[in-house]
DNA sequence: AAATCATTGTGTAAAAATAACACTTTACAA
DNA sequence: TTGTAAAGTGTTATTTTTACACAATGATTT
């Protein structure tokens, strides 16, 4: 690829020749296993949760693990972090993102795996556990430690980027249910963001965007007064074009 | 990994079994080639530029290519981004972040590689093109078209990354010389994000920010009134950790 | 030396967004 | 019927953002 490289073979790129043999080319380059890993967060009895496992290697016995799993021979790493959700929670139209690569060389003992740590949101409540599963649970953001591998960098990266991501895009929405009342909403951002809001501010911001849909039900099964219910209008909102524009550090 | 997994073997996760040996596990994975891409952007001429080489690929004759590399065994995919940008432009303390990973199977001729993004910033001016390379180009990024793999497709994920990123993060000095006047500053900020701004309602921003040094000094070279010439004050800002909150969609 | 040119540098007022703050209403439970 | 817990609601002060115009400066030209 370079004049000075060790590694430097006939097919590597050189000034002025041209390389005709695109599958040698990359037979040529290292090759490294990849994983997805998905941070799976729920909202729960008013708290963020991620979903975990425990580890199935040995040396982290009592340790708990993201789900993850390879990524397979010409599988996009989206659909390797769907697959995952898939089997793990049974759902499907999960909300999905990747996040960030992780490389070091010694994240897991079984020598160099690079992982591809993905952030998904679901609706805790549409997801039922496993009986199988029983090594798999919902666990409180705030209490995890013990984690294998670089989980907890992993984590905590997933947990930062959310942080800053549901506050410039609506997609706190899928960790509640389709209809929500607006104190359930704010609850959500209060967790997630471990902050108090001011109600009545809440609630003018969240009818200043204009997205809510008043679905004229009400909450059910509170001791007090029920609050309404409204639905967000993912329709307008991916017609309404925000230009975002403000210089601020 | 999962009881209904084709691919399953031995090392795989089984609920109630452990698995002991971790390097038998991981060289059960396939195994992918991955290569890091870097969009150097540069600013000149009160544009946005971004270097770019000659595809060395046969089949891509006449397209532009992102300067890359595969990753090196056992090699931080940071320090292989490091590297390739080292060995193309000279130059050391370059700013590089991480954006995305890409993994379209069939994005390169030869086979599955896996790429993943990095964006970089650099002063264009502390830059000498190597007259080795004279393929080598800085490229208005407004003009370009044709390149080859799907690298277009990964400058415009980086691009609209700095766009957004510039807003909320004093990485556009990187762009300028140490020492720059309020005009060059807008004059990026324009570029980048596209957009007039008001010049008076543009400064008053920056200096209420208060991280700009006043250097005494003044532009040099230029045909009317010279402005004054600032630095971005980095140590301050690092201790001046700010709070983010405010929702908006 | 004077005039011209291009750009720097500066302030204010109106508008919009945010923050602070308290009481009445409602449904359920006792 | 009363008590309770949360829903629902409006105003004011503060801060932030926007819109907008003219005098000062240094270099260049005449």
């Amino acid at each position: 690829m370079k004049k000075d490289d060790p590694v430097m073979n006939e097919n590597s790129q050189m000034t002025g020749s041209l390389i005709s043999d695109a599958r040698k080319l990359v037979q040529s380059y290292p090759r490294v296993p990849i994983t997805v890993d998905c941070v799976i967060f729920g909202f729960d009895e008013n708290e963020l949760k991620i979903l975990l496992i425990r580890s199935d290697l040995e040396m982290f016995r009592d340790k708990w693990s993201l789900l993850g799993d390879f990524a397979g021979d010409n599988e996009l790493l989206d659909d390797a972090a769907y697959r995952v959700l898939k089997e793990r929670t049974g759902m499907d139209d999960v909300y999905l993102e990747q996040v960030k690569t992780f490389s070091r060389p010694d994240r897991h003992p079984g020598g160099r795996v690079l992982t591809v740590a993905y952030c998904s949101l679901l609706n805790i409540e549409h997801h039922q556990l496993k009986k199988m599963d029983n090594e798999l649970h919902w666990h409180s953001v705030k209490n995890i430690t013990d984690m294998a591998f670089d989980h907890q960098e992993i984590m905590d990266a997933c947990y930062a980027w959310l942080q800053k991501r549901i506050q410039e895009h609506p997609l706190g929405f899928n960790l509640l249910p389709e209809k929500f009342s607006l104190r359930e909403l704010q609850n959500l951002y209060e967790a997630i963001l471990d902050i108090k809001m001011d109600r009545r501010n809440f609630r003018k911001k969240f009818f200043a965007m204009d997205f809510l849909i008043d679905t004229g039900e009400y909450e059910d099964d509170v001791p007090h007064r029920p609050g309404k219910l409204y639905q967000f209008d993912f329709p307008k909102y991916s017609q309404t074009k925000k230009k975002w524009s403000g210089i601020d550090f």
